[in-house]
Parts: C-alpha cells; structure tokens; sequence
RNA sequence: UCCUCGGUAGCUCAAUGGUAGAGCAUGCGGCUGUUAACCGCAGGGUUGUAGGUUCGAGCCCUACCCGAGGAGCCA
C-alpha cells in the first residue's frame, strides 16, 4: 500500500515543471479576482476561504457573469475538437460537480488541461455563465487553470468514474470519500448530526460530555476493551498469580465506555434534559452488516417522565432529524433513491407524516403466534424476539417503524423499572424495516429498594453500583432515556445496506487498517 | 463465534479437467457543446495463499487468509 503514497508532481506522461505556470503568479492573480466576489458573511472570511464553494454557484446565489474561483477535484474530463474540453468538478460542498469549460486558449492547454483526469486537484478561475448543454444551469468558462496535484499514475488510481462495489472501496477507505455515494453519506451523516444537537438545544436539553475510559466494568452491555499501560509481555502480578492491577494506570482495571446512560443519569437527576453524543466501544466478536466495534450513539435522558414519555420523545426526536435531511440533503436523497435503495425518499416522507406502531410486547407475541407465516425459531411468551420475528412486525406486520414496549423483565437489564404486574420491565425497543433495532430504551428503576432486590436477583456486587445507588437515596425521581446507534439511522435513511460504509474509517473484527 | 456462498486484468464479471476472455478504466489516434460521450488500435494475468490428486487444475481435494449474506450478541 505505500506504493500509492506518491510525492506530488506530474503524471509520468504529465508536462514537464517547466512547462508550467507558476503557480505563485497565477495563485495571486485568482486570489485577486476571487477577493470581489467572495460572498458575504457576518462572520470574518479568511483568506484561504477566498473562493467560491460549488453548491452556492449551483444554488444561484452568484449571478451568472460574474468572475468566480473554484478548488477541487477533477471527476471527468471531456475533449471536444471544437477546441474545448469540459471538465467536472467537485469540491464536496453538494451533491454535483461543476462542469468546466476549458477553452484550447488557455495557455497551458496542451501541455495540462488536456492531461487532466480523475482525481487531479486544481484551482479554477473564469466567468460564471448559463449552461449551453443540458444537465446543468450553470457552468464555469475558465480564464484559468491552475493544476494543483497530479495523479501519479492514472492507470493504478483505485477510483474510476464508474460504479464500483461499496466492498471494494472499503479497501481503499483513503479515497473512496470522493466517490458520490460516500460523499452523499458524509454529508447526510453530518446533517443528521447537526439535526441531533439542533433538536436537543432547541428543547433545553444539555450535551453531557460522559466519559470514553470507564474504570469498572458494571455497565453490563458486553465485552469491553481494556485500557492499560502495563507491559503486556511483563504483566506485573499478585502474590495468588493475578494481574496486580492497582499497578495499573488508573490503579484499577480500565476500559473504554460501552455507554454513557449510567454517567447521564447522574447529571439527568439535576439538569432535568441532558443527551450524550459520542462514541462507544464494544468488544463482541460480531460481523455483520449492523454492527461495529466503535460506533456513535446518542443516548438522551429526561427526568420526571415515565416510558411514554420516553417512546414521545424518541419518535418526536426520529421524525426531527429525518424531516432535517429531506429540508437539506435532497440532492444526496435523489442519488440514494435512483442508485441505492428506490424507497429512500419516500420512505422518509410518510416517516415524518405518520406516527410509529405502538404495541406491548405480550400483543407482539399474539400478533408472531397468528402470523400468516412459519418462524424458523418458535416464539412464546417470556422469550426474547428474534431478528426474524422483529422483521416480521415492523417490515411485514405494519410496514413502518414499530415501538415494542413492557418486557419481561428477565430479558432486561437490571436498571429497568419494574411493572405493577411484577414480572415486565418498563423498556422499549424500536424497530425499523431493513434496519432491525435502532433505539433501545427504558423508564429507569427509581426505587432503591426494587433497584436493590433486582441486583440481588441478578447476583450483580451492589458496591461497586454504590454512586448509582446513591441517586436513588437522594432525591430520586422517575426517569427515563433511550440509545440511538446514530450509524443504524444513517443506513436507515440512506438505504445503504452495510453498517460499514456510513462511518469514515470502520472498526470491526479483523478490519482497523486505515 | 456458527452456517451458507464467494475470491480470475486497475474495477465489474465470463471461461465442459485441455491455448485465460469481455465490458469499463488506462495510453495513443479519430470524431463530437460534451454529460459514466462515441469509434478504432494497444498495453495489461504467479486465477487469494500453501499443499495435494491428475498426463494436464481457474475448475477436483485439504488447510489457512480475506470478503459477502444469514444467525447469535446488540445500538
């Protein structure tokens, strides 16, 4: 692989350096030109930002004839012999690429322009005009040129102007963010990103910065990474033969956090509306198409509420961030529903105009048992729901995200609240078609004494919950909050398939190269 | 981790146990206000790795590596 990591130059059949402009001329000639058309802002522009982003030339909000500069990346390039070239290019600021019209007069013509292709970066300069061809309203009549990078060898290059397999651009993760299909999830990603924090602030609810290193390992949700400094080769030990880890850094065994939900609970029992937003770690040896090994979630926690509440805020939050994407994205959306997954838009729209399927768990055991259908696994009451039977309510039973609610509390963990019925748990899960769970969630035991039997129940150490108790002792209140995989929301409204793919770098099993 | 399927040119894929091919990409030439342009020519291969069976293996057998789909764990 460090083949590909080239040193900047020309092509081996590019021009020659000294057939070149130079590029500290031209740079502050553009500079010049691009500086009275830099558009307005209340905030300061500084001077690397002196050009022009693609989306707001294509959005009109430059008039056409006015001079503008572009920087990019080179996606295409097409000679015509009437003595133009027309060359795509994208910066990454929408969806499209701007088509460059290079007239043969420009002075580095032959010896550049015409040697352009796919992946070479460059600095446009000329005159913004209405489109003459179809495709575009716009385009750009280049007064100049300047190549910024070459493309060392064209022929190795791994992105191609063709479709390639989402497989094969994992392996070159390097790149493949200047592909349209990962460039279009950047760019929902971040959106739906924004939308998260935008929702919670607008609410009054605070960002709580919980911890990424956790030193125990009481959060219950699967295995964990260990975080340590010691000598792995030379461990240090106890006299009984164990790691002595009071050596370690922390003086105790550490490890990165599985979720941030107890740590919020804490400032939730203060603030009233608090969420986190960050990463979480888990160590299972899972690989498949919905999980990763690091990945982002979101895990909000309001104080005062029951699981109503909680399942209201989980769908008034969903249908938020979704609506956000239809408001911005929809170049990307357009992609995503020609090339990826035909639903993705409409999919979307009627999840903003509809209100999820709401059902107790004990009536999704009814509906599985009167299922038009046979189960690979048989379901009863007091087992957990298979993938199978989860596909079945919410792709095929109502066709629409589903919240399964009140479980039997030996499938749950111990921190949920216990029904009146004494053997459900008030926790709900929801469920979207394709996707499976995307939420998972629970009112949270607020009597110290049930949290206490059901610790005992489960034979879980009451010490070392010992801080978690004490929320309980002092001015407990109702609670409740829920976890979104931020990625599963990304494939959700995507339609990309492959948990892989809506993540810059994936962490997996066996997968961590770049 | 388990089950199933797969790995052939830069990419996507063909090839009855008998000379390893196409499209796209790349290079060169032609043509054209073009739109993943089009036409022609050319270069490009230790068939995932290591063994084995056979006169002969891309194809059959064994092990391993990697990938995909499904399952479990979960978000």
């Amino acid at each position: 692989m460090t083949g590909r990591f080239h040193a900047p130059g020309p092509g081996p059949r590019g021009a020659p350096a000294a057939c070149r402009p130079s590029p500290v001329a031209l740079s502050s000639a553009v500079r010049a030109l691009a500086g009275a058309a830099a558009p307005s802002s209340r905030y300061p522009q500084g001077a690397a930002m002196a050009h022009h982003m693609i989306s707001k030339l294509l959005k009109g909000e430059v008039p056409v004839g006015e001079t503008v500069t572009i920087k990019g990346w080179v996606r295409t390039r097409r000679d015509s012999k009437a003595g133009l070239s027309f060359i795509n290019v994208h910066d990454g600021t929408c969806f499209a690429p701007l088509q460059v019209v290079a007239p043969s007069e420009l002075p580095n013509y032959a010896t550049e322009v015409a040697k352009l292709g796919a992946g070479c970066s460059v600095i446009v300069t000329g005159e913004l005009v209405a489109s003459q061809g179809q495709g575009q309203n716009v385009e750009l009549k280049a007064i100049a040129i300047e190549v910024v990078g070459w493309v060392d060898d064209p022929e190795t290059y791994p992105m191609q102007p063709k479709r390639h397999s989402m497989e094969y651009l994992r392996e070159v993760a390097h790149l493949r963010s200047r592909t349209n299909v990962i460039g279009a999830a950047t760019r929902v990603r971040n959106c739906l990103a924004q939308a998260v924090h935008r929702f919670y602030h607008e609410r009054g609810f605070y960002w709580i910065h919980t911890p990424i290193i956790t030193a125990s390992d009481c959060e219950g949700a699967g295995e964990m990474f260990r975080v340590s400094t010691l000598d792995l080769a030379n461990l240090p030990r106890t006299p009984d033969g164990k790691v002595d880890y009071s050596q370690d850094f922390f003086g105790r065994e550490a490890f990165l956090t599985v979720s941030g939900q107890l740590n919020v609970e804490t400032y939730c029992c203060a603030l009233s509306r608090v969420y986190t937003f960050g990463p979480t770690f888990r160590a299972e040896n899972s690989n498949t198409s919905r999980h990763l090994s690091e990945f982002w979630m979101i895990e909000p926690e309001i104080a005062f509420a029951d699981l109503k509440a909680d399942a209201d805020l989980a769908e008034d939050f969903l249908r938020y961030i979704f609506k956000a994407v239809l408001d911005e994205r929809g170049d990307d959306m357009a992609f995503f529903a020609e090339h990826v997954d035909k639903e993705a838009v409409s999919r979307l729209e009627s999840f903003v105009e509809s209100s999820f399927e709401r059902m107790d768990y004990t009536q999704a055991i009814e509906a599985l048992g009167k299922a038009p259908r046979k189960f690979e696994f048989p379901i009863s009451w007091g087992m957990d729901l298979q993938s199978e039977h989860e596909r079945y309510l919410c792709e095929e039973l109502c066709k629409r995200p589903v919240v399964v609610m009140n479980y039997p509390k030996d499938i749950k963990a111990f921190y949920m609240r216990l029904n009146e019925d004494g053997r459900t748990v008030a926790a709900m899960d929801v469920l979207a078609p394709g996707i499976g769970e995307i939420i998972g969630g629970s009112q949270r035991e607020e009597r110290l004494d049930v949290l206490d039997a059901r610790l005992d129940e489960m034979k879980l150490p009451k010490e070392v919950y010992w801080w978690y108790r004490d929320l309980r002792r002092y001015g407990t209140v109702p609670h409740a909050g829920f976890g979104l995989g931020f990625e599963r929301a990304v494939n959700y409204v995507t339609g990309i398939a492959n948990i892989r793919d809506v993540i810059p770098y994936p962490r997996a099993p066996k997968s961590a190269e770049f």
